[in-house]
RNA sequence: GGGCCUGUAGCUCAGUCCGGUUAGAGCGCACGCCUGAUAAGCGUGAGGUCGAUAGUUCGAUUCUAUCCAGGCCCA
């Protein structure tokens, strides 16, 4: 006779266990990059835009990173939602193209390549400088291009739209001159910071703050216009308002002084030796202290409240100056120093500018390129405006004007090549008017409610947005970009452009590049014979400043919606960023209803920021950035998609070691939960094996009921783009569904019946269904996995070849079968309550495994007539050795709660159906006895049983197994 | 400082719109089992003042206000 332990070795041999080349171990950053280039060699993506010809389009269009620097997290996350919608969209039915685009042009690209260059720049020519800038971009682009290609995604990487594409070039030069010649484009003068040593201009990200020392000083305007009617304290008094400024020289442009409309102010009388005596001072109320301390002052009285709006549109005189200064009103007027009363010069601070703006002031600023004085301001002419400082103050003191003096060092802008501060001056600039004839306004706050704005707050953002921006300040002087095509007469400076000039523009920009615009003079691209029409002369010369960047991408619906076969136009979604209210959403909006008069998309998703594992922001200097190569490198991509999947993007989401550790669990999991299914596939042909519904018992018709009910929520979760939620179905699924349910009940089945066998043959056919739909549905947002689940798939007729040429599964309605899953959640409560139970076997040692176990549930009518249907099924259910039901009527029932209530108190036994060890459960009417099973283990299939050893023939093999191995 | 948004177990998310049993899930953790999914699998269990405070209400995680913490965009 043979041993025991060589029995056990033949046995095995008799089951079916599980086989499969889909490896555990995913090894992703390894295997990605292969799987890529197996489908960029296989022509994958075309063979899917093929596959989608002639379907309903989807168009997503892809807002343009720009082409600067490597990816970051942020980058990464829009990339990679973008990839699942397009895949998803794709997967569902539509035809789904995806085009991504760079922004190529602007200062951050020019301001590097200065870097480069250093000194070299100035002798170089504009193009020169443009090609420097182009090959950057290029180099960028190619290197942004490998970062996204590695995240998974699809698209046609090797077309993209490039903003500094000639075509693109001719397009955003086209729809500035459609502004300009619809009068939308104006010229007027904004402050804009100014290196006097550079002469320069220069923007926001080319300023450094150092400290300064500059003249801290008080000066008193007084007030011209008698509000003694709503003041009377103030009748017959020399009332001044009293301003605090760092910037002495900004004076001879002063027109206002700026009081903040909330504030409350006070009249203050003071008694003093000097010319101030009796003179009236109106400051903030809460300042009057502080100010009076620096002006020496100590005697004073406080004679009236002042309402600021009493003050609004009042005048007072100019220091030194013969002119007027309006009193406005301004949120930007603070408390923390000064007086609340802000000098204010139009020409030289971006808040004065606009304050001044909304009262119609000009933005004066008689300061030349060199930083010094215009002739027409006195005393000062020609002279540079920081030695200014000291004959303004001179001067101020003069005329009684100045009430105190001081040297205060503060921070203050400087410029990033010379060092040298900076000054703020007004030069002429090109804007898109916000109300002008057209409209624009008016146009995009309507077109804001054709929009379907995720989440909804998106909508007024971008509405209050819209609503109080000043006009689109689109000039910068600067070389890399699309410049703005207009010209002036020579002699007059009168503006010139026609429609017939606009045309020859873009052909040339076509051809050429915007580059020709520099290249070439202004008569190359104006018709013979042009003469000025104002004063005849026939000299142009061109405008050299550039188009603000925004506009670039802000007109890609033009330059691409509309130019490429696959897109349409408006998009059906714009996904990018929150900050994007601002920007590209924005710009894109205001350049379509200009010239479409609608908005360039019907909805529009937003995502928030990528923040640390506390829900702080990322930055260098507090070293807690997350670098997606870092994250592939050691976890896959796959791993980076399913963080994108799994968090809730409409938040800030957040990332840290311990959430993608999280996640490279639940990956593993998911990935385990389907090798677990290949494996048991392993003689599994489709084409032959399947097992009809009808023949299937109830286990496996609540199996597919349950996976077409995951298979429903996950495609209503792909249409409104809550991938979260679909991460979550399938991770619970694949855990709580499937691994401890029904495949752990499904292996003595899978393993022990014949191969042949219509039970066996069942499962795998559920298993098969699972396991593909599984694929299908994880394959937007794990398409690897995806794919390499399919490709170790049995193989059948009608397969494509990449899962990514398949649609979702369907959700058949033969397999729904509610009444039959209402009576399966209840047994899965049961198999809960038993479950409870072995374990508390298992804690007194009377079982190991569950399979040590015998099961007798005691039950109530309604409890007992479910299960009495399934008295058969539940011993593998339960997966344990033997089951008994028995029956239980309400009063015995009753009486045992009692009971069992009572024996846990006290210990007592109280009768002979606790002694039996029936233990009450949380079901009401349900009762669990769990004693060790009768029999040896059958050395086969490991179910204890009597009939083992019953069998002479064979050592140690249950009457079950016998069956099996006597068909084999 | 202003506009918009967010805050539920260690983590990722449900629930809150329209107030009402002991606020749920999975993971992680702890303990145990198994060794025929094995760098796997199964079971049980412990975790929460629902950011804080005040108000409305018989009753608030849910509604309101303020505050705190954080994010985006402005200033």
């Amino acid at each position: 006779m043979a041993t025991l332990q060589e029995n056990k070795k033949d046995y095995k041999k008799t089951l079916n266990l599980p086989s499969t080349q889909f490896p555990m171990k995913a090894n992703l950053a390894n295997r990605e990059p292969e799987q890529l280039k197996k489908w960029e060699e296989a022509g994958l993506y075309d063979k899917v835009r093929s596959a989608s010809a002639g379907r309903k389009r989807f168009v997503l269009h892809d807002g343009p990173p720009y082409a600067n620097g490597n990816i970051h997290i942020g980058t990464a996350l829009n990339k990679i939602l973008k990839d699942i919608i397009i895949r998803s969209r794709q997967m569902s039915g539509f035809d789904a193209d995806y085009i991504p685009g760079w922004d190529c042009h602007g200062l951050p690209i020019e301001h590097n390549v200065d870097k480069q260059l250093g000194p070299k720049k100035k002798d170089m020519t504009t193009n020169e400088i443009r090609q420097k800038c182009r090959t950057y971009a290029e180099k960028f682009v190619d290197i942004q291009r490998e970062e996204f290609k590695r995240l998974g995604g699809m698209g046609k990487w090797d077309d993209p739209y490039l903003t500094m594409a000639y075509q693109y070039e001719a397009i955003t030069a086209r729809k500035c001159l459609d502004f300009a010649l619809d009068g939308s484009l104006i010229h007027s003068k904004k402050p804009i910071y100014w290196c006097c040593s550079c002469k320069t201009a220069l923007a926001e990200a080319e300023i450094e703050y150092g400290d300064e020392a500059s003249p801290s000083i008080f000066v008193k305007f007084l007030l011209e216009d008698d509000i003694s009617d709503r003041v009377p304290a103030l009748a017959a008094k020399k009332v001044f308002l009293v301003i605090w400024t760092t910037t002495p020289w900004t004076l001879p442009a002063n027109l206002a002084v700026a009081l903040h409309p909330e504030f409350r102010y006070d009249a203050v009388q003071v008694h003093t030796e000097d010319a101030h005596n009796n003179d009236v001072y109106i400051l903030a109320a809460d300042l009057v202290e502080t100010c009076m301390k620096q002006f020496g002052i100590a005697d004073y009285t406080i004679l009236a409240s002042v309402d600021p709006g009493d003050l609004e549109k009042k005048n007072c005189r100019h220091p030194f100056i013969d002119r007027q200064s309006l009193i406005v009103l301004g949120d930007h007027v603070t408390l923390e120093a000064g007086t609340g009363c802000v000098h204010t010069a139009p020409g030289h601070g971006r808040e004065d500018f606009e304050v001044g703006n909304r009262y119609g002031l000009d933005a004066y600023s008689p300061v030349n390129d060199n930083g010094c004085f215009t002739p027409e301001v006195e005393g000062v002419a020609g002279e540079f405006v920081f030695k200014a400082d000291a004959q303004i103050i001179e001067k101020l003191k003069a005329k009684n004007a100045l009430l105190a003096a001081a040297t205060l060092t503060h921070s203050y802008p400087h410029c990033w090549r010379c060092k040298k501060p900076v000054i703020f001056r007004a030069t002429p600039q090109w804007f898109i008017a916000m109300d002008g004839k057209t409209g624009i306004r008016k146009k995009a706050l309507e077109a804001i409610d054709t929009v379907s704005w995720i989440p909804s707050w998106g909508r007024d953002r971008i509405y209050s947005m819209i609503e109080n921006r000043p006009d689109w300040c689109v000039s910068r002087q600067r070389s890399w970009g699309v410049p703005i095509t207009v010209f002036y007469c020579k002699h007059c400076n009168e503006l010139m452009i026609t429609r017939d000039m606009a045309d020859r523009i873009f052909d040339a920009f076509r051809e050429h590049g915007a580059d020709i615009w520099f290249e070439k003079e202004a008569s190359y691209f104006m018709p013979d014979g042009t003469v000025c029409k104002s004063c005849g002369s026939s000299e142009f010369v061109k405008e050299t400043d550039i188009l603000d960047v925004w506009f670039d991408s802000g007109v890609s619906h033009a330059a691409v919606l509309e130019k490429r076969p696959t897109l349409g136009w408006p998009a059906d979604l714009y996904l990018e960023g929150s900050d994007q209210h601002r920007g590209w959403f924005h710009s894109s909006l205001l350049t379509a209803v200009a010239t479409r008069g609608k908005a360039p998309y019907k909805s529009v998703l937003t995502h928030g920021f990528v923040v640390d594992g506390n829900g702080k922001k990322m930055s260098k200097s507090i070293g807690n950035v997350i670098a997606p190569k870092k994250v592939i490198d050691r976890y896959g991509a796959e791993t980076l998609r399913l963080w994108v999947a799994a968090s809730d993007y409409k938040d800030d989401i957040r990332i840290s070691e311990n959430i993608l550790k999280q996640l490279s669990d639940a990956y593993r999991r998911i990935r385990n939960t389907c090798r677990f299914m290949l494996g048991n596939l392993f003689d599994f042909d489709p084409d032959q094996h399947c097992v009809d519904y009808e023949e299937m018992t109830d286990l496996d018709k609540f199996a597919l009921h349950a996976l077409h009910d995951i298979i429903g929520r996950c495609t209503r979760a792909y249409e409104r783009f809550d991938f979260h939620v679909i991460y979550h179905t399938l991770y619970n699924y694949c855990t709580v569904g499937l691994s401890a349910f029904y495949l752990d009940i499904l292996k003595d089945r899978l393993y022990t019946s014949n191969p042949e066998s219509t039970a066996r043959r069942s499962a795998q056919t559920v298993m098969h269904r699972i396991v593909d739909s599984l694929a299908r549905l994880m394959a937007p947002i794990l398409p690897f996995t995806a794919d390499e689940i399919w490709r170790h798939m049995p193989d059948a007729s009608g397969r494509s070849e990449s899962i990514h040429l398949e649609p979702f599964p369907e959700q058949a309605a033969s397999v729904q079968n509610a009444a039959l899953a209402a009576r399966w959640e209840q047994i899965l409560d049961i198999r809960g309550e038993v479950t409870k139970v072995l374990e508390n076997a298992r804690v007194n040692k009377v079982i190991g495994h569950s399979l040590d176990a015998a099961v007798t549930l005691r039950a109530t009518g309604a409890l007992y007539a479910l299960l009495a249907p399934y008295e058969k099924d539940l011993r593998a259910i339960f997966i344990v050795s033997a089951f008994t039901l028995e029956r239980l009527t309400p009063e015995e029932a009753a009486s045992a709660e009692g009971q069992t209530a009572a024996s846990e108190k006290e210990g007592v036994v109280a009768s002979d159906f606790i002694a039996s060890d029936f233990v009450a459960t949380d079901m009401e009417g349900l009762f669990v006895r769990v004693t060790a099973a009768a029999g040896q283990k059958c050395q086969r299939c490991w179910v204890h049983d009597p009939s083992v050893d019953a069998h002479s023939e064979q050592a140690g093999i249950c009457t079950r197994c016998q069956a099996v191995l006597d068909t084999l």
